[in-house]
DNA sequence: GATTTTGTTCAAGAAAAAATGAACAAAATA
DNA sequence: TATTTTGTTCATTTTTTCTTGAACAAAATC
């Protein structure tokens, strides 16, 4: 391989520097994700991809992020279960190549679906136990005051619910 | 004070066991600031504070939650900088009390102002070093490319800084 | 069917975030 | 002014979260 090599100053083209303008689009999002509560790795990919004009195959994000394969790997299929990056067929290689999804209204949706939803399911399961126990308290006005907090609670719930859908339309 | 303690069964009542319904909601809202990305200690002294009828000062909550006066304190100077908690004058205590504030849309409000607006600030500041970068890339496709995704974070950063006052009235 | 390529999983290590507790300061009381 | 009460700060420890890399599986290629 000496010889090819030497035809090609720069065999593993995928590992170039990154250029002044990726890191700083790619540290913008490492930001971003961090307020959504989500690792460095999973904005340093997001934002590889979103600068990149070309799908990227995994190992090229291995290769310009210098992160590991099982982080790449991961990050991926995180950022793939809420729709924020997809799989886009490259003719002539068996890799998958991926792109940023763009569309804040989806990235949203995806964030809330994946995210939000469960954990205000989850909720609200503990609501609905927190509101049996309230049955049993005293009928005192500490036992009235504590059956009044609760429903405050569930009224945040419900709140939060009906607010969910309205945040995809205010992008729209 | 031997004499003293033998007249009173329980003489330190803060430090009572909580009852089933206050774990419960305390966990509830330690849940719940987990997804805004705070600690749980926050989650904990706010709950507290929800499910108490009365003020509480900062030694209760130690005794209660057995959580460590250093928490406690960093604890309740970070809920009081977004208004999610508020120091109430207890007459003949010279302690200060605090009480949970209860309104969702001022705990909203409180949270956009100390948590979002000033990344969102931070982000411009970053977006606008990065929009200078780009006058200075190539004119082929790919610095077209660049430029354009930049733009593109330009437009997203001006639409959630126009969602967040929405955010507001939707919970009004 | 052996080999290479591609990607996943997961135990262990590294890094980051949170909690502790002791030292300190400030203010009230004795 | 000395002492006690109340609350804060911050270096250290603990806990949690993230990343790594090696072992493994699946699928394509030889």
């Amino acid at each position: 391989m000496a010889t090819l090599d030497a035809l090609n100053p720069s065999p593993n083209s995928s590992a170039a520097e990154l250029s002044e303008l990726e890191v700083g689009v790619i540290d913008f999002f490492v930001s971003a994700v961090k307020v959504l509560g989500f690792p460095k790795s999973i904005g340093e990919i997001y934002g590889m991809l979103f600068v990149s004009s070309d799908p990227l195959p995994l190992d090229t994000l291995v290769d310009r992020l210098r992160m590991s394969k099982g982080s790449a790997s991961q990050g991926l299929k995180f950022l793939r279960t809420f729709g924020a990056v997809k799989a886009v067929y490259q003719p002539g290689d068996r890799r998958d190549h991926f792109t940023a999804e763009l569309e804040l209204k989806r990235l949203t949706a995806g964030f809330l679906r994946e995210q939000i939803q469960p954990r205000l399911d989850h909720g609200e399961e503990r609501l609905g136990r927190l509101s049996h126990l309230t049955a049993q308290l005293s009928q005192d006005a500490v036992g009235e005051f504590q059956r009044e907090r609760v429903q405050k609670l569930e009224r945040w719930s419900a709140r939060s619910r009906e607010v969910m859908p309205l945040l995809g339309s205010l992008l729209e």
